[in-house]
DNA sequence: AATGATTTTATGTGTGCACATAATATTCTG
DNA sequence: CAGAATATTATGTGCACACATAAAATCATT
């Protein structure tokens, strides 16, 4: 086993995976501390801690402080998606981009949406719907809530040419969320606006964003069938 | 504006963070260099580096050499999603986890399945379905091919009780792999063994993983309804 | 004015060192 | 011997410095 040097962070972390790889650690597996894998690298221990840690940020590496760094028993797979606005995910198909307000209302929201978003019940919420096209043919629907209470803005825009998945992105910041994938059937309405048979699978994507406690926007939008949601491991 | 000092990277991330929420940065910006930085934070530039970069690498900000760090003018949501082994995810949820091979056999695949793993359309591979249970109810379909020139040792093992979606975690190591979600409808076939019923909506997981350029694996999990996939963002 | 060479500049990274922190291992004490 | 106090150890992070690298800006040349 020639000692080679390794010069960069980057060909240590090839080297560990390397080592990973062929089993010369295994899941499980605690692996040499930083200081001697180092030493073994020929390089500095905050090159080796800087590909170590960027190994366990991906779930390849365990490690915990006086414990030490093992080989993950379960290399769960990370997946990380983008979740583009979807106009740029239209035009980046090539595709040519159309949108259409089909609704716009203040109303008391079911008590499913003010539950998920944490307003009073009786608080009046904007409702918009609108379909996402891509080449005059129906891509998606959204069907958004904002919280006009943390979005007064909101009142003025009519999203009857920007939705408001894209007005959003500029005038409402926000701290957190949480987003949910899954498959639904299609409603007679959703049917109806897509053009397809009703009962179609549906692929939906539900977002709930915040501002610090208070929620600023529900949204689900389903996806005309075909869609797929695509990312490298 | 008091100058207050920031002793570590992750309060300087915050703060970063905060002028962006508050708009004092706004999407597109061009941010003062990490020099300034660190002289208006009272630390090193390593310091600053260590925030911005990992805020870029959240999608906060783009950064290239020698432009500079702006703040990114399109969050792209990303939603890093992490994909268990069935088993876990099952008794995560504090249910008892059932298996049930369905079917395997070594034939030559459908021309797709070959033309997905890159294989030669006449090369036999294995192929295995089987059911995953939570309490007892029908939880996915998991419907898979394994390429046995890739991983010999899979001829041996039965699947039987261990799901080849855990053997293979232990037995055939990967390098890479892609990974996309939709929905789409039960076959009559899906129907029955999920026990809903026909063109019922299931959300589906494909992923082919590869060891180089050798295909390991292709795998689609069909869920039964209700499944979600969720994550924070 | 177009083209190509050169300089400048912001980020990217490596090193050596110090100390912080968390978690384990060991020793002390009743 | 149980439980508390203490030492040890591996990772986590900060700092000052240096040099590398990519890309923009400028300057020189035709």
């Amino acid at each position: 086993m020639n000692t080679q040097t390794f010069r960069n962070w980057q060909s240590v972390q090839e080297e560990v995976r390397r080592r990973i790889h062929a089993r010369e650690w295994s899941p499980g597996d605690l692996i040499p501390n930083e200081a001697d894998l180092a030493v073994e690298f020929g390089c500095a221990r905050s090159t080796v801690n800087r590909a170590l840690r960027s190994l366990a940020d991906n779930g390849v590496l365990d490690r915990r402080r006086k414990a030490g760094t093992r080989v993950a028993a379960e290399p769960v797979a990370k997946a990380t998606l983008n979740i583009p606005v979807i106009r740029h995910e239209v035009e980046d198909h090539g595709a040519k981009y159309g949108y259409l307000l089909l609704e716009r209302s203040e109303v008391t929201p079911p008590v499913g949406v003010s539950g998920a978003m944490n307003t009073r019940a009786t608080d009046k919420l904007l409702h918009v719907r609108a379909l996402h096209l891509a080449d005059d043919a129906p891509y998606a629907i959204e069907d958004r809530w904002i919280n006009t209470s943390v979005v007064p803005d909101a009142k003025a825009e009519r999203f009857e040419s920007v939705s408001a998945n894209e007005w959003l992105m500029k005038h409402a910041p926000y701290t957190h969320g949480d987003i949910a994938f899954s498959a639904l059937q299609a409603s007679m309405d959703d049917a109806e606006i897509l053009g397809v048979p009703e009962n179609s699978a549906l692929f939906a994507i539900d977002r709930v964003t915040w501002d610090g406690t208070s929620s600023v926007t529900k949204v689900r939008l389903s996806y005309a069938p075909g869609y797929q949601l695509r990312t490298a491991l």
